[in-house]
DNA sequence: ATACATTGTTGACAGTGGCTACTTAAGGGG
DNA sequence: CCCCTTAAGTAGCCACTGTCAACAATGTAT
C-alpha cells in the first residue's frame, strides 16, 4: 500500500482515499470492527489525518454507508434483465445481484443495516438507500400492471420481498446457508417460493 | 442490583448470576457491544470474578447463545396453535413469536447469528439450533403429507421460510419495517406471500 | 515575497477491555 | 484443629481507540 517512500507531504486526495480504503476494509473483512486508526494505518497517512476530512468517525461511516447504497442500486440496474418473459426471470437475476453484493461486501451491508441508536432508520429513509427500495417497487408495479402479480397493496409485497432477500443475504454473509439445512441451492428453491407467492394464480 | 452491603464473600451461584446479567444486558440493549467487565459490574462482582467460571469471554458468549436457541424454541413451541383449519393459521402465531423474540431480545439474537470467524456455522449446526429449525421443518412436512403444502424438496421450502423469518425479524430489530416503506402490518403481508408461496393451488 | 489557510505529522490523554497474577475469605475433609 | 481447594477481591499489564492540541510543510492569494 504506502510503498511510495517519496510520497509528498501533501496526499492530494485523501478524503477519497480514506473512503476507498474504508470501503476495501469491509470488503475484506466479515466481522464488522472499524477503527479509523487502521484505516489510516492502510491509507499510509498518520492516524489523525482523515480528521482534516471528517469531523468524527461516525461521519465517515455515514457517508460509507450512503456510498454503499448508491452501489448497491448499480448492481441491481445492471442486473436487471432488459426483457423477460416469466416473472422469475425477472426477479431471479436482480435477487442474485443483491445477495451477491452482500457476500461481497459483508461489512458494508452490515453497516448499512446497522442500527446504531436507531440511526439506521434515518438512513433507509433517505434518498439514496430509498433508490434501491424503488427498483423492488417497480418490479412490483410493473408485475401488477402486466397482470403477473397479484393484486395485493403494493408495500405488503414489498415487505416480503425485501424480508426475504435480506434474510437470505444475512444467512448468506454469516454462513448459514449451509446443504444440511436448507439444500444445495436454498436461493433458487426461496425464490420459487417468493415467486409463487406474489403471482398472479390466475395466469 | 448489588444493594446487598452485607453480601457474603462467596456469591454461591456466581456462574448462574453472570449467564443471566448477561442475558439481562441482551435483552436491553440493541447495539451489541458486550464487556466481561461490564455484566460483573452489573452481577455486583469483581470483574474478575467471571474467569472463575467461565475461561475466556468466547466461552461466556457460546453458552448464552445456546440457551438463545432454547428460548427460541421454548417461545415457538408454546406459540404453536393445537388445531388450525388453514395453512395460515398454523404458521403465523410461530412466525410472529420468532420476530418477537428478535425484538425482545435483539442483541441475544444478533449474537445467534454473529459469524466471528465463522463460528457461527458450527453453532448453527448443533443440536439445540437445529431443534429451532426442526419446528420449521416439522410444519412443512405435516402440511406436505396433508396436503396443504405443495410438495416440493422441503429443504427448499425451508429455506424461503427460515429466510423470510430471520430478514422480517432483522429488519424489526433495526426498526425499518417504517410504515413509508413496508405498510402498516408489514409482517401480516410477508406472511400471507409466504403461505400462497408454500400453500398448494390445487386445495 | 509574505501572510494565511490547508493539510499533513507527532504526541499525548482519557477511557476501555481482555486477561493474568497475587492476595484474601470461606468451607470441607482429614 | 489444620490444611487445602475453591471462589472471590485487588491491582495491574498491555493493547487499543477516538479525539485533541501543537507543530510542520505545502500551497495560494495578495
Amino acid at each position: 500500500m504506502q510503498d511510495a517512500p517519496n510520497r509528498p507531504y501533501h496526499h492530494g486526495d485523501l478524503r477519497r482515499a480514506v473512503i476507498e480504503t474504508a470501503l476495501d476494509m469491509l470488503r475484506e473483512e466479515k466481522g464488522w470492527q472499524f477503527t479509523l486508526r487502521e484505516v489510516a494505518r492502510r491509507a499510509g497517512v498518520s492516524h489523525a489525518a482523515p480528521y482534516k476530512h471528517f469531523p468524527d468517525k461516525a461521519a465517515l461511516l455515514a457517508e460509507i454507508a450512503m456510498i454503499g447504497f448508491d452501489r448497491l442500486r448499480a448492481s441491481l440496474a445492471a442486473a436487471t434483465p432488459k426483457a423477460a418473459k416469466t416473472l422469475r426471470d425477472e426477479i431471479a437475476p436482480i435477487a442474485r445481484a443483491y445477495v451477491a453484493f452482500g457476500t461481497d461486501n459483508p461489512a458494508l451491508y452490515r453497516l448499512m443495516f446497522s442500527a446504531d441508536e436507531g440511526k439506521a432508520v434515518g438512513m433507509h429513509l433517505n434518498e439514496r438507500a430509498l433508490a434501491v427500495f424503488d427498483i423492488l417497487l417497480e418490479i412490483l408495479r410493473r408485475g401488477q400492471a402486466a397482470g403477473s402479480i397479484r393484486k395485493r397493496p403494493i408495500e405488503g409485497q414489498a415487505a416480503a420481498g425485501w424480508g426475504l432477500i435480506h434474510g437470505m443475504t444475512m444467512l448468506a454473509i454469516d454462513g448459514l446457508l449451509v446443504p444440511e439445512k436448507v439444500g444445495s441451492a436454498p436461493l433458487d428453491a426461496a425464490l420459487s417460493t417468493l415467486v409463487e407467492g406474489l403471482g398472479n394464480p390466475a395466469t
